[in-house]
DNA sequence: ATCGTTCCTGTAGGAACTCTACAGGAATCT
DNA sequence: AGATTCCTGTAGAGTTCCTACAGGAACGAT
């Protein structure tokens, strides 16, 4: 068990936090959710029935491509990597959350 | 027209800011979408057909409670104001989303 | 007094995303 | 051989949001 810190709710960055992933160098969807956790130090969990349709989706506007590849555990999975303009999608949407996390903020501490 | 710029996606973050808003000052429905846009600057905008529906999820929940009365303008409007339990909800809401922009911001900083 | 506009409350239908739960293969460890 | 870890998916449902529509009442202008 271990439970990583049950968090759930992606509201709607699942895309944005899987560009980023991938932005810092191609991986494949499980370890792309493990590292999700980390670096979120165990608050964000992603589940596989999110995931695993995200990168369809993203795969499918373009975004990432796929090829399977061999892990170094030696075991068969799916690498996904950026493209050109999803790089340039993750630009655009790391730029929206900024703004749209700090207009909420803005709210929040109003008084 | 004027266009207030163009913002949507309120990504699940609706009722916190109908919250916060509301833990200000009772409004009317109306009224609470301008707070939210004046309060965000003009980045934020709350479509009426979001709105209404959800300052009905808050009242059913017993977040909130509504009656009629009359603006300042001399016209109809119901009156939302939070309830005890809306006051708790809101509070822990923030802290959830608190936690959560911070972690977002974590992975978005990666390098 | 009528017309257009602002203020204000809703509903209907659909689209998008996430969650829970399920299913399974292949490699490693015991 | 059996259990566990690694890894990829699918199905179905629930929630939330958006677009579009509908309408009443007060106000201002002509």
């Amino acid at each position: 068990m271990a439970e990583p810190a049950g968090s759930d709710v992606l509201r709607g960055t699942l895309d944005l936090l899987i560009l980023k992933t991938l932005s810092l160098e191609p991986m494949h969807g499980w370890g792309i959710s493990q590292r999700i956790q980390e670096l979120s130090r165990g608050l964000l969990d992603v589940n596989q029935g999110s995931l695993y349709p995200a990168l369809q989706r993203l795969e499918h506007r373009g975004w990432v491509t796929s090829r399977w590849g061999t892990t170094e555990n030696n075991r068969k999975a799916r690498y996904y990597s950026l493209t050109a303009r999803g790089q340039q999608g993750l630009t655009h949407e790391a730029e929206d959350w900024r703004r749209y996390a700090g207009a909420v903020g803005w709210i929040l501490e109003a008084t």
